[in-house]
DNA sequence: GATTTATGTAAAGGAAGCTATACATGAGCG
DNA sequence: CGCTCATGTATAGCTTCCTTTACATAAATC
């Protein structure tokens, strides 16, 4: 039931460090760093800045997982 | 922070009940009823199952909220 | 070798999502 | 009136999300 994501992917293309990406989302690193590895999902408004801070619709950066 | 849904009308459109929703999406009837009513947000897999079960994307159905 | 940066991980605690059970209201219908 | 259905609300309890603090490792730099 959980999603995947391509936080990584988009991530590297723009050079940030999970740092970089938690001050943008204004959460703290354990949290990009857990929602990246897979520990748990973002919330939905987190999934909402995530998508702006990409300037990228929720389902191009998350995707059901097959199960 | 919070994000505002057309659950509500998308549900009429549908003429199903709280309950009829539930049941698609595998959820309790009060947690439907907490969603329309803004008492709190989905989690990112149910706002998936939302956007499968209605047949649309989650931006369609969830919308950023003012503020 | 010492320092910095990026990443992974852990524990404890608070906030939010979700459950089951239950009760109340109003609308519609016999 | 009595019954059913749809909706709103309440409580308690569990799980998930997110935080702060902290420690560990590897790579890069000096």
């Amino acid at each position: 039931m959980p999603v995947k994501n391509r936080l990584r992917v988009l991530r590297a293309e723009r050079e940030w460090s999970q740092q970089d990406l938690a001050e943008r989302l204004e959460v703290s690193r354990q949290s990009v760093n857990a929602i990246e590895t897979g520990k748990y999902d973002p919330s939905l408004p987190l999934a909402f800045r995530i998508a702006d801070v990409f300037d990228l619709a929720i389902e191009e950066i998350f995707l059901r997982d097959a199960g």
